[in-house]
DNA sequence: AGCTCCCGATCTCAAGCTATATTGC
DNA sequence: CTGCACGAATCAAGCAATATAGCTTGAGATCGGGAGCT
């Protein structure tokens, strides 16, 4: 097989939203470009009537961030200017690309509208999607998931001024195409630094399903597949299950052991059951062709040692008489994600002879050239730990997908569910967690010869978490591995409890909520795991994460608890000063369903609303995610009153409300952290001197006047004065000398000179240029006319959400601005 | 006419419940 | 033969748990107005 071309597709035209502006002498750049990027040739720009000269091209030929939507409007605007080839796109002559709206909703995905394109002959492989699958993120952007990535953005172009660099010179053209090839190239730098084709042709070949069922379909139909191959090989015959749609409701899941929330300062041991569900459907031979009503069985007379009662009263017969096709999809599934092991091992291990080895075991396995040479890309540069993660990744997606397998006999309303044995698999968990738990706190004793009590002090579905009462870490993971030993040996095979770590110090907070530092061998510690708390939470806003992890950092690695309540003093008198950035300051969520389908009203979605009333096409959809801040509004006013977009905030100098942030944000995660650990916790960090700020008062609270609204503020201490003519305050009033030379020379408490916001917009505006790759021309994301001001040149308002620099160069401009018309607010 | 008392209306606050978002396994 | 309207069919891994904010409810506090008394 010839190996994957993969061409990169974007598509870019001005007027985004619909409005079509009248075709120029030159369509070709508005309507689509190509970029083609092909082992080291040079990227180049095509115009869309050349790309059947493209072919011959094998396998994965469109890939691109967002291909539906880019493919749509492309489109559209082809119709407006009469070019009849372009929706020619795939390999089959004269068809036409047909496009139409598709909703995805699932448990795990949630809700999306996407748009479904048709091209035949050509796999389509949107990035956006598959990101959107694989990572948890706060923003799904090009700019920002590149930036995450990559550590790169891309220059942002607002779509209005799309058709002036086009009707510009070949200059301006040539920057378009610039940016415009940017897009389709970072996409392909994604889809190599995460190793997507590579993941996602094995999960193909794993599952036998097409690539394109991995993003556009759910976990289901890859164990139906499986299912559909295993039962043909048998000649097995899949019933088609018509769900009588009657509400079977929902069955019992795992235990969760209570916990016993505090800090540790002695090593906790973990013991995990390795692949809990999937071994217990393998070792009793759970599957829909074992399973059997007890009459059957006395009808059939099968002698009861061929036969299994499950704790949940049901019955299957063992695996002597029928094998199930479960379990055999589950051995395979388990396969290749010891596979996927073993590669991160090579990666951790970087050995030589292991490398080799695999690449001889997978020729055998998969002959496909694309693995072969990822695997020897993968044996080259293995060490990087980014490397890690991804390979990481790719054994957590196939033990998703054998998890799926206890999942899918589990869905009600799913193709072929069968709760007889997904609630024999939960009742078989709940089982072993709890004699896990027996039996260690019974074995670990001092009578039974130990030194310590050993106690269990927390626990979910298939890890138990011991605390010996030793010391050490050493001595911690050898009675670990003992205790591993021990207890397997009374499961029937597959089932197997290991050992897998040791954390020292450990936090728990509560059921599913800890963090402590995590040690494999007893001389360093791996790193730092935080489970379910603030700082691996989407829906918190930056700076929450940020105090959190930091406060974390000092209470757990360095021991330095003074440090920590000194840092949090200083954060909070930070932000109580207005002294934060915007940026750290937005909070994002989800929106999960359609405005009119929430009951209660919630922040992110009444500012969806409003944004959508704003404009239309600017605001967010089903499946995005929402991004705002808090504003200072009327006392008692709800938050979804308070919630507004943080572009919005800054281009109208909207103060936000730092006391919502210090009491809904990072008070309760705050205390939640220390107070297991500190004494009185809530008096030291949340009350006293830093937390006295200058006051800055509320318009008036009259029904009316709830929202905040623009006004000017006194130079000396920014209270709100009503007369805009004014300066300063009553308060001020007599200080204009002292304040005078504050605000000229270095910047005083309060306030910045000016020639300290000029030398920092400076600083931000350099990295701009940096991130768009050249100090020689004027970053197009920026507004021009601030800055310089005696310079006529057209002004674009442009700007890229998720570029961190931006909302921090953004209110840099604000400030600059704001500072030289109050120096000219002097009137001397 | 002015003051007091009573009763209903309104406000406030806490407790409990529910919806929503998100994570752990 | 094509385009459009309409209806039917298809599709969606699982449960446990925490945190937050909105909503409801009920008790108590407060307020205001009218009746009655001095």
């Amino acid at each position: 097989m010839a190996p994957f071309r993969i061409l990169s597709f974007d598509i870019e035209c001005a007027g985004r939203k619909g409005h079509f502006p009248e075709p120029t002498h030159d369509p070709v750049i508005q309507v689509a470009n190509l970029v083609t990027l092909q082992g080291d040739d040079q990227p180049f720009v095509r115009n869309v009537m050349t790309l059947k000269s493209c072919s011959p091209i094998v396998g994965v030929d469109v890939m691109s961030f967002d291909t539906e939507k880019e493919v749509l409007l492309a489109w559209r605007r082809a119709e407006v200017l009469g070019i009849a080839e372009f929706p020619i796109l795939g390999r089959i002559r004269n068809s036409r690309v047909r496009i139409k709206d598709t909703t995805f909703s699932s448990r795990q995905y949630g809700m999306r509208e996407s748009k479904e394109v048709t091209i035949e002959g050509r796999v389509q492989f949107d990035l956006l999607q598959a990101m959107q699958r694989d990572y948890k993120l706060s923003s799904y952007s090009l700019n920002s998931v590149s930036a995450h990535f990559l550590n790169e953005q891309k220059e942002d172009v607002h779509h209005s001024i799309i058709s002036d660099l086009q009707n510009g010179n070949s200059e301006t053209r040539r920057r378009l195409a610039v940016y415009c090839l940017k897009d389709a190239y970072l996409p392909q730098r994604l889809l190599d630094k995460l190793m997507f084709i590579y993941n996602y042709v094995e999960m193909a070949r794993v599952t036998g399903v097409p690539i394109s069922f991995l993003l556009s379909r759910g976990q289901s139909i890859k164990v139906l597949s499986q299912l559909l191959r295993k039962a043909k090989q048998k000649s097995l015959v899949i019933p088609n299950a018509k769900h009588a749609g009657s509400e079977q409701g929902t069955y019992e899941g795992a235990t969760v052991l209570d916990a016993r929330a505090g800090f540790y300062e002695k090593p906790i041991a973990t013991l995990d059951f390795a692949s809990l569900y999937p071994s217990i459907m393998m070792a009793y031979n759970l599957c829909y062709c074992t399973l059997i009503t007890p009459e059957d069985a006395k009808k059939l007379n099968l002698p009861p040692e061929c036969l299994n009662k499950t704790p949940s009263g049901d019955t299957f017969v063992k695996s002597n008489l029928q094998k199930g096709i479960l379990p055999e999809i589950l051995e395979e599934l388990l396969t290749a994600r010891k596979r996927a092991k073993a590669d991160l091992k090579v990666a951790k291990l970087f050995l030589l002879f292991l490398g080799i080895f695999l690449v001889l075991v997978l020729r055998l396995v998969a002959m496909s050239c694309i693995i072969l040479h990822n695997l020897v890309q993968l044996y080259n540069e293995a060490k990087d730990p980014f490397e890690k993660a991804v390979l990481d990744g790719r054994q957590l997606a196939l033990k998703i997908s054998a998890n799926s397998v206890y999942g899918f006999t589990g869905a009600t309303i799913g193709q072929l569910p069968c709760l007889e044995i997904s609630s024999s698999v939960t009742s078989y968990g709940r089982q072993m967690i709890e004699h896990t738990k027996k039996l260690v706190e019974d074995k670990f004793t001092v009578l039974g010869g130990y030194e310590h009590n050993a106690e269990v002090i927390y626990g979910d579905t298939d890890s138990v978490m011991v605390q010996f009462g030793v010391s050490s870490v050493e001595a911690a993971m050898n009675l670990g591995r003992e205790a591993a030993d021990h207890i397997s040996g009374t499961f029937i095979k597959p089932i197997k409890l290991e050992f897998e770590k040791v954390y020292y110090p450990y936090l728990l907070i509560s059921k599913k909520r800890y963090a402590g530092l995590y040690w494999t061998n007893p001389d360093k510690f791996d790193k730092m795991d935080t489970k379910g708390i603030e700082t691996v939470r989407r829906d918190n806003c930056l700076l929450v994460k940020n105090l959190v992890t930091e406060c974390l950092n000092k209470l757990l690695i360095d021991r330095d608890i003074p440090g920590a309540v000194q840092y949090v003093k200083s954060t909070i008198s930070d932000l109580l000063m207005n002294r934060m950035d915007l940026s750290l300051l937005v909070i994002t969520k989800g929106l999960t369903k359609t405005g009119d389908d929430y009951e209660v009203k919630a922040a992110h979605v009444e500012l969806a609303e409003r944004m959508r009333k704003r404009d239309a096409a600017t605001a967010p959809n089903v499946g995005d995610r929402v991004p705002y801040v808090i504003i200072k509004a009327a006392k008692g006013a709800k938050a979804y009153e308070k919630s507004e977009d943080p572009i919005f905030v800054l281009e109208n100098n909207i103060p936000i409300d730092p006391h919502y942030y210090l009491e809904n944000q990072i008070s309760k995660p705050l205390l939640r952290i220390f107070e297991p650990i500190l004494k009185n916790a809530s008096r030291e960090l949340l009350q006293g001197s830093h937390t006295r700020s200058i006051s800055i008062s509320t318009p008036s609270n009259s029904g009316i006047m709830k929202f905040a609204k623009k006004q000017a503020t006194c130079i000396g201490c920014k209270a709100l004065i009503s007369n805009s003519d004014h300066t300063l305050c009553s308060h001020c009033k007599g200080r204009e000398a002292e304040l005078y030379c504050k605000s000229v020379a270095n910047g005083g408490r309060f306030l910045f000179s000016v020639a300290d916001l000029e030398q920092l917009f400076g600083r931000l505006w350099t990295q701009c240029q940096e991130c768009q790759g050249s100090l020689h021309q004027d970053v197009l994301c920026t507004r021009l006319d601030i800055t310089v001001s005696d310079d006529s040149k057209k002004c674009y308002i442009l700007f890229s959400r998720d570029c961190p620099i931006f909302y921090r160069r953004k209110k840099a401009q604000k400030d600059m601005a704001e500072a030289r018309v109050q120096l000219d607010r002097w009137s001397f």
